[in-house]
DNA sequence: CAGAATCCTTATGGATACTG
DNA sequence: CAGTATCCATAAGGATTCTG
């Protein structure tokens, strides 16, 4: 998994720790950033984010559910299952500073 | 070591991960936390890090050094060497940003 | 479609002893 | 003091195949 630890009391020290750890990963910002557009199915991520195999997919999403920055939703058409992610309320408290990390990147390697 | 690589193509379908990038890393949170306090030298940052190793800070510094958030202020007494470690002004830009981490990771996280 | 199961490679971090 | 040099453990990520 790719899901965060419990509350280290090193965090303390260093309140940004806490929120890092949440979106350290390889793809997890990837699939942050792509769900702001609104909730994805897990094909549709998997195309928005080519080279990802499933299992890393599965891995972080389930991370970020079980983090509860996103909620997952499933719908069954028949016996098809379709499944998909979107973010929980507390998960979307996050975008402001995602967008603060996303300004920065921009502004200072872009070019 | 754990520097960045370099600019990946995929990092322009989503910013936020080019400064995750930078600070991603078990102690760079930490490292880059206690330094707003001011410049530190290596032991001295050792010791506000209880329980990582010298090659470990070695590599972390290494890291931001060379992507440029940190430099290295070397300092010969006599023939005793002290080197400390400060924010470059690239890196002081990244401060807000820093700030946004920890406050999120405080009031969502803290009680 | 949406994963689960397997197996495998490598990146990251760590312990310890040593050095200019 | 400020690191190097080694060797080691584990976690993170990946390729592929299979299934309800």
């Amino acid at each position: 998994m790719v899901s965060t630890p419990g509350f280290d009391a090193k965090m303390i020290d260093c309140p940004a720790l806490v929120t890092i750890q949440l979106v350290s990963g390889k793809w997890k910002t990837r699939i942050l950033w792509h769900l702001r557009h609104g909730e994805a199915g897990f094909g549709e991520l998997k195309r928005a984010l080519p080279g990802i195999s499933p299992k890393v997919l599965t891995d972080h999403l389930d991370a970020l559910v079980s983090d509860g920055l996103l909620k997952r939703l499933e719908r069954k058409e028949k016996n098809v299952v379709h499944s998909a992610y979107d973010y929980s309320d507390y998960g979307r408290t996050l975008i402001p500073v995602l967008d603060a990390l996303g300004n920065w990147g921009l502004s200072h390697r872009a070019q």
